[in-house]
DNA sequence: ATCGATATTGACACAAAGTATCACTAGTGA
DNA sequence: TCACTAGTGATACTTTGTGTCAATATCGAT
């Protein structure tokens, strides 16, 4: 294994993540920086619905189309990583440049990235296998953190 | 790696599955024993909804919370895999007795299950990094399948 | 074979999560 | 400043799945 990583090093500041917008052809628009804002607040996992719900009321109040509007763009740009887990609920990560995989807490929902993966031989064999063009594999680990197992 | 197999392998028989329900104490109802034919009819995943709208019309139709109830009790004693693509869309196997993975078609379908797991390595790894207790994780491959690329 | 407890069913209403439309607004380069 | 067009958000809609509950079917016990 390579490393593993807090997921605080992995964060943009909110200088690069417009930079990368504007390279990407996209406009800095207000309600796009209010989103980044968010995102960048979080510290943990959160769903699109989280989200929502923090920015639909306020003074600057963002709707739903574009919560998920600007979630798809930052997660095509490697600023997010959207991670599905195993009961379906998909939720996002920020900070992905390059392919990394989550180790997720169950209950409080921390998360250690790191950039270990056990794949490359897997999948050679796989490929020589069954002749199948190999594109993408998920990889997601799950369980309980040391102060979540330490709080009962 | 250690083996990969046609899915056909891993079918149980209507028997089989019948002795399962009643070794669990769930009884043997008209309704599902028609959802049970319907999913070893599926060589290939299937979403919750298709196997809805196959059961949903003729003349011993199946209503909607059925298909999913019965769904999840197969998914529980292992008749059935739940598999949950990068999309987010969840899709079931059947057949999946121990621990499995699978490769899958983008393009049609159509799976390899296998049981060579490269994880137990990283995971005695993870656990001593980050004294998380790891409980589970999520591994499938996705990609296209010789015939799909022969067909442009 | 009948009975009674209860597991199961399915119609229905509801909820959650996400998408399509489209008139309007606001960034952007010129 | 202007014109072009990307972006916004209210709204309606779709899809996927869950909770309720009266009616029914199963199954072990008699
Ligand atoms: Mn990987
Ligand atoms: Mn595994
Ligand atoms: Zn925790
Ligand atoms: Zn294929």
């Amino acid at each position: 294994m390579q490393q593993t990583q807090n997921p605080h090093t992995t964060h943009l500041t909110i200088e690069e993540i417009e930079h990368r917008l504007r390279q990407h052809g996209y406009r800095l628009t207000g309600p796009r920086t209010v989103v980044v804002d968010a995102v960048l607040r979080h510290q943990r996992p959160f769903t699109a619905e989280q989200l929502v719900a923090e920015l639909s009321s306020g003074d600057d109040s963002i709707g739903r189309a574009t919560v998920y509007r600007t979630l798809e763009v930052l997660a095509s740009m490697d600023v997010l990583t959207r991670i599905v887990s195993p009961d379906g609920h998909p939720s996002y990560i920020s900070g992905a440049p390059g392919h990394r995989h989550h180790l997720l807490c169950q209950v409080c929902g921390i998360t250690v990235t790191f950039t270990a993966c056990p794949m490359s031989e897997l999948i050679s064999t796989l490929a020589d296998e069954t002749k199948f063009q190999i594109n993408e594999h998920t990889l997601e680990v799950f369980g309980v953190c040391p102060s979540c197992q330490a709080h009962q």
